[in-house]
DNA sequence: GATGAATGAGTATTCATTCAT
DNA sequence: AATGAATGAATACTCATTCAT
């Protein structure tokens, strides 16, 4: 049922497609280094030579796929969110959804999760990835000048609120730990804890 | 000067230090995959074929300073902490003490972020390391009792109190953000609000 | 604007001679083993598949291009030339023809020039292009019955009076020696001495 | 009877020269961009590895094999040469070494031909291997200010009495042409007719 | 005829590891 | 213990060539 449909329905981009999946699930599994372009090529069923259609080289191919990534990312951290929320509810429905998207998107967070923790990235992309949270700044701010954030810098707020899903979602993938929804909504109250005023 | 020296000054086992040294500062400015055996050689001053002599493969390497750093971390840790100490109390030495390892032993600190955020460590290694935590886990067990800390898995404990404290090392690290000890005030704070009762 | 007049303009046969002057023009610059099929396709503004509609592969392509431009070169030298003029009037004016092709036409002569010291050209086509020259060989016997000309091999005639000229052209093309007319009357009296009686 | 002695008489420095010899051989049979460097390796019976023991890459290996080659042709070129000499004196014994080096050390030179017609070689390397014909230069100027030797630049003058030589090296390793002692003392004649006054 | 996406064999180069000294 | 020259398997990347459209 694949080989016999691939040329008719896997249209033009399918294979970048297929490459951006491949690499996600690879290095996540043995980190960027340790990941053959053509082990990439394998999982991908395409050929090696394939990959330098769609991605000038290795970096250009990591560059590519965390910017898809981390797009992907935000969309859903702010689906349904409306600057227009008092701040305790919008910034109840960021977190939950960051928290979904953490706990649910698996492969994609925890490929954010080294790309974030490891040289591997370089300094462009990174800041190219950074820039997506513009409306939790805001929502920060906003409510910081309501008095109902800390005073202090939105570094600080990610630290306590944001950073501590990936730790979790990292301990579940190990196997160590199951998050039920009860912990979800633990955690939430331990990160609003941790932010308000 | 430094070849006569070397000899006297630098006796047994010397060499082996050098090399965990080496590795270390390498690692975090590259990776693990990215770092060449022939580098951490040079770097430590020592020829590629002394490397085996102390260690099996690279990977005995690695997992050989990430023991050796977990181990120099929960000493410091640990430091002045006595286990008959008040629940808040002995929470906020271990916090500050973690803290100002994370902040002042910066490159220590560093490898054990990326050790812990990529594949390269492998599993015993890691479970190895985790032991360490012992006596913060008790801590917290006690505050649990005492009815002065949520009654959440330690996981959670750890990943709203301790972990933030890496996010925050890597964000100075990068120049985007310098802490001073009021932020660390503050933090400790953010960090006691989220696990309290 | 291009793509609605390629078709006009430049009718049937148009690709193939734009991928023989984007040949010679890269081969120049780069070498046979160095230039990439894809590279002369681009230059031609045609298609890498279009090449094999018109050669074979790649070493048929530089076959090709040689013999053409070989021809190329024997019609110039021999433009204006009768096989009835005295031999020195003859030797005159062959020379002053192949003198003009190197230093007129470079490209086409840098290209032979390139062919002829390498061995990116196979016996075959070597052989062919030399047939080229038979009326300069003609010409050199009957200077030779005549008592005019040494009594070498032509081998040699053609080494002392002939291929110095290539050199003349590379080293012009190389910018350190700029040729005028009147080094080129030198250079003929210089021929001329070498293979006179 | 090189396998069994090659650990013992090949000592150091031993695998640099075959990699040389081998280098010379195989980009005379084929070129320098189509010959492999594992071919080459092969052909020194070394390692592929070990070539970059001794040589920073590709493009170094040919750099120092044509330095080299070059370096040995000068040293043929001026053996028994005495800038005290009488100008045709000097000149008949400079071309005689050449002609012999060219004849004699037939691999040699036709590399060193190869490098001095082909875009492989970088200019540097190129403008390297010039410096080493000052003496041949500073002959013709005596000879010139003699009004033994006619008044044009060295280019001419090279081009009309050494290069030759070089064709007539091509074409007998073609095995088109044998060149006798007889032939060679003809070719000076033409050599030495070509540039006298 | 013409295209250009796709291929996969081939290439330069790196690097963990060994071993004779 | 220590060395470092040597290895060769592995890797990123290129490019001649094909073929479905």
């Amino acid at each position: 049922m694949r080989n016999d449909t691939k040329g008719k329905e896997a249209k033009a981009g399918s294979k970048r497609e297929a490459l951006v999946r491949a690499t996600i699930q690879l290095v996540n599994n043995s980190g960027f280094h340790a990941t053959p372009m053509s082990k990439i090529a394998k999982l991908a069923e395409v050929s090696p030579g394939t990959i330098y259609l769609y991605f000038e080289n290795k970096q250009d191919l990591i560059n590519q796929v965390y910017i898809e990534v981390k797009t992907a990312f935000s969309a859903f951290a702010f689906k349904d969110y409306d600057a227009s929320l008092p701040v305790a509810e919008g910034f109840r429905k960021i977190w939950y959804n960051i928290a979904a998207f953490k706990l649910q998107e698996v492969e994609e967070a925890m490929f954010l999760s080294q790309c974030d923790n490891t040289p591997m990235m370089d300094e462009p992309s990174r800041q190219e990835g950074l820039k997506h949270l513009r409306p939790l700044l805001d929502l920060w701010e906003r409510g910081q000048a309501e008095q109902l954030i800390r005073q202090v810098s939105p570094f600080m707020l990610y630290a306590f609120s944001i950073y501590p899903i990936a730790f979790l979602m990292n301990v579940q993938q190990r196997g160590l730990y199951t998050i039920t929804q009860e912990h979800i909504d633990h955690a939430y109250t331990m990160a609003w804890n941790s932010i308000k005023l």
